[in-house]
DNA sequence: GTCTATAACTCGATAGAC
DNA sequence: GTCTATCGAGTTATAGAC
């Protein structure tokens, strides 16, 4: 009874697989396939090198197992926002909300993606990306409406739909860039990133008002 | 004189040194600095391996002259443009009219730095990119004043200048998504960076329209 | 399942001939 | 300046004991 009142309180039940690949998934994100070292994931996971291949095989397939993780985490979010039934003005409100949660959760996850799809586009859109990827037809579709419709001024769908991703994304990769020219320090930057949902909702919100 | 012409019809007059930089400048951009290997970059130069070591001593000197000369290319643009005297309207559009320009010229340039620079922040500030950093302290108090003269819409200046540079280079950074994405082809990816200046200056200008 | 030891190989760097 | 040959460190991967 307290044996399990402990394990419940302090899950760190985890299985070796498992330690194996939180560190693999730690260090590919953080240096990449090529300046990750198998000697240092077993390192941060606390077990011999030779455990990595008894259960990975190879570091190709460790990570191509954590690089999948990462982006199946991202997917459903982008497919259920902008396959949504809501009006386009709340999605948009909605997308910029959640892709900047899913980032702020994971601030390294967008440059992982940007270099590792930069550096191996064929390996990536083929073994990595899922057969389907969510798709913004609707979302355009919904755009063009509005536009139809007067709501909102004339603008061209896709790069619309460009801009969003572009505001939520591109600071937390250019961050260190960020910090660096803008001269915040950490308490500072941390705060920038807290009013971006804002500031980008605003942004795009007044973009999109109709010419007078 | 028809020697002296045909050398100058093709000017191929690459020394050993110059052909070594321009191969290592493509593989490091391409693949980072522990993705590119040095036999790689001697038989694309089309040179033994060991001349790579006879002109610059090691791979990590090699590359920091090609990740300055990268750096270097860039940073007189940002620097003349935010430091300029135009009124804010104008400036805003040249930065983004030769933002846009120089990211065209080389591609790959954003994707090379953020993938550099969050892999290695502190080799990469200290010694590729140069002490004195341009600043924006003058872009920004032109865009207080326009808020205050009511001749822009309230927005905090510092998200502006950040949105104004995610709009500018983050499509080129996430090409191969949005290709996949949107669903185009080389065509019509290449109409689509086209249209990019003329979307992203209107769009900027369309959000920062005074609130009626 | 987990470890030690080591094989097999890659890669940056150097020595030395021309 | 340019080449061939090779060293030596570091890395992935495997063999085999426990």
């Amino acid at each position: 009874m307290a044996e399990q009142e402990i394990s419940q309180q302090a899950p760190v039940q985890e299985t070796t697989e498992q330690k194996i690949f939180d560190a693999a998934h730690e260090l590919f994100v953080q240096k990449g396939l090529d300046g990750a070292k198998m000697q240092e994931i077993a390192d941060k996971a606390g077990i011999n090198k030779a455990l990595l291949h008894y259960y990975y095989r190879t570091k190709e397939k460790l990570f191509e197992m954590v690089a999948k993780a990462i982006i199946h985490q991202g997917v459903p979010v982008f497919r259920k926002k902008l396959e949504s039934d809501k009006p386009l003005e709340e999605k948009i409100a909605e997308f910029v909300d959640s892709y900047i949660d899913l980032i702020r959760l994971n601030p390294f996850m967008p440059v992982f993606i940007i270099s590792e799809m930069n550096k191996h586009p064929q390996h990536f859109f083929e073994k990595i990306m899922p057969a389907e990827l969510p798709k913004p037809q609707k979302f355009i579709r919904q755009i063009e409406e509005a536009v139809a419709e007067g709501r909102i001024r004339p603008v061209n769908p896709q790069h619309l739909v460009v801009n969003i991703m572009a505001l939520c994304a591109f600071p937390f990769v250019a961050r260190p860039m960020m910090q660096m020219v803008l001269g915040l320090n950490a308490h500072e930057i941390e705060a920038f990133f807290k009013q971006r949902k804002t500031e980008v909702t605003e942004f795009i919100f007044a973009a999109l008002r109709p010419e007078s």
